[in-house]
DNA sequence: CGCATTATTGAAGGAGTTCAACCTTGGTGG
DNA sequence: CCACCAAGGTTGAACTCCTTCAATAATGCG
C-alpha cells in the first residue's frame, strides 16, 4: 500500500524520521476507514496493531466491572492510539469508537519494537506523547478531587473547543458529535447535571448547544468560569 | 562517585542493559539522602535532574491554583521520578516529599537523551514505566467517576499494602507513615470520611490503624468491599 | 511537661445523584 | 412524503452521600 509521505510525514510523531525510514514504515501500514459509530478495537481484544488517526475523532473508552463507561481519552488527528503492545500488554485496556466518520492507519504490533528502536528519536516522540496523556490524566484527577462539577464541564468543553474547534461567525463548533452522556463521561457526573449545566450557560450566553452539538460563544467568560472566578 | 552496580543493576529500570553502559552510567550518578519530610525537588522548579528512588518512599503531590493539594503517585523504591525532560517540560509539575528516610540517584537532565539513545532497550523500558503510570492514572479516573468514596479508600489502601507492605504477624502494615489527609488527597476526599471509613473498618476488624499507620488484618475481605461486593 | 500535629466524632448543610415523567429531533420505512 | 419511533435531551422532586463546621481527644516530639 502506498501512502503519501508528504502529509503524514508532517505530523509530529514523525517529526524526526528521515524520508527513507517514513518510506519503510509507511510501506507496512494499512488505511482503514471507520464509520461514526464503528469501533478500531474493543477492549479485552487481543492487540494485535496499533493505529494512527489520520482524519476524523475518536473516543476510547473503558467499562467497570459493573458497567460503567469512562471515556479516558478523545483521539485527535495525528495522534497515535491503541499501542497497548508498547505497554507490555496483550490486549486494549479500552475499546476505540469513531465519534465521526475516520480514517485510520495500521501497523502490526510485531513493528513497534522496529518502529522504536530503527529511529531512536522517535522512542523520544512517543515519550512525549505518553507524557503528555500522563499530564492530562493528572490534570483531571487533580480537578476530579478538588473541583466542583460545573467547572470540570467548563475545562473539558474548553479543551474540546482548543483540540476539536471549527471557528464559525457566532463562535466555536466542537466539530464532531457529541452528546450530553459522552461529557458526563469524561467529566464523572451524569448526563442530567450536565444537561443542567449546558441549560443554564445557554441562558447566560454562555454557549449554545443542540442534539450532539454544542457551540462555544463566550470561550472568555466560561475560562473565567473554569478558573473558579464567578463572573 | 563509584556505585555499586550489582544492586542497582537487578532492578527493572536497566534490565537490559551492558554492564559498561551501566557502569558509565553510575558515573554521572550523584546519591543524595532525603529525610522524612524534605522534598527533592518542588512543584515549579527548572528541571535540572531525573531521578531515581534507591530506597525510602515519596509521595508526588500538586497544588492546584486555589491552593488544594492532590498526591499524583507515591514514589516505590526501584523506580524513576522527575523526568519532567522528557515530556519537555523545563520545570517539575509536582513536588517530590520523602514520606519516609529515602536515597535518591540523580541524573543532570542533559544526559537524559543519551539515556534513551544510547541504550535502544532502555527507551521500551522507560516507555513501559510511563504506561504503568498511565494505566494508574487511568484507573484511578475510573474509580472517581464511578466509585464511592469506601472503594476508593479500599483500592488504595489494597494497593499500597501490594507495594510498601511489610508483613506482621497480625496482617499487612504499610511500610512508611500515611496520615488520613495523605489518604484523603490521594482518593478525591477529606480526611474526615477517611477517618469515619478507617474506624468503620477497624470495627468490623479490616485494618487495625494508629498515628500515621494502617495495618491490613484482612485483605480478603476488604479486597471484597474494594469489588464492591457488600460482605 | 507542654504544645503542635494528627485523629475522632457529632451535627448541619448542600451539591449532585437518582427516579420519573415528558419533550425534541431526525432518520427510516411504509 | 410524512408518520412513527428510538435515541437524545430536559426538568422537577426526593434523597443521600459526602463535605463543612466545630469541638474535643490522642499522640509523640523537643
Amino acid at each position: 500500500m502506498k501512502i503519501d509521505r508528504t502529509i503524514i510525514g508532517s505530523l509530529p510523531v514523525f517529526e524526526r524520521m528521515s524520508d527513507a525510514d517514513l518510506d519503510n514504515f509507511l510501506d507496512h501500514a494499512s488505511p482503514r476507514r471507520v464509520l461514526q459509530g464503528e469501533t478500531v478495537f474493543k477492549q479485552g481484544q487481543q492487540a494485535e496493531s496499533f493505529y494512527l488517526l489520520l482524519d476524523g475523532r475518536l473516543k476510547v473508552t473503558q467499562v467497570t466491572g459493573d458497567g460503567q463507561q469512562v471515556i479516558v481519552r478523545v483521539v485527535h488527528p495525528g495522534e497515535l492510539f491503541g499501542f497497548a503492545i508498547a505497554l507490555q500488554r496483550t490486549d486494549y485496556p479500552g475499546t476505540a469508537m469513531a465519534a465521526t466518520d475516520s480514517v485510520v492507519l495500521s501497523w502490526p504490533s510485531e513493528i513497534w519494537p522496529q518502529f522504536v528502536e530503527q529511529n531512536r528519536r522517535l522512542a523520544a516522540s512517543a515519550i512525549q506523547t505518553m507524557g503528555r496523556q500522563l499530564e492530562e490524566a493528572h490534570t483531571r484527577i487533580r480537578e476530579m478531587s478538588t473541583q466542583e462539577v460545573e467547572r470540570r464541564v467548563a475545562h473539558a468543553i474548553l479543551r474540546l473547543s482548543l483540540l476539536a474547534g471549527r471557528k464559525e461567525e457566532s463562535g466555536i463548533q466542537i466539530a464532531f458529535p457529541i452528546s450530553r452522556q459522552d461529557i458526563a463521561e469524561m467529566t464523572g457526573t451524569t448526563l442530567h447535571t450536565v444537561s443542567r449545566i449546558l441549560s443554564a450557560w445557554e441562558t447566560r450566553g454562555l454557549v449554545a448547544c443542540g442534539r450532539q452539538k454544542v457551540l462555544v460563544r463566550d470561550s472568555c467568560r466560561l475560562s473565567r468560569l473554569a478558573a473558579g472566578q464567578q463572573d
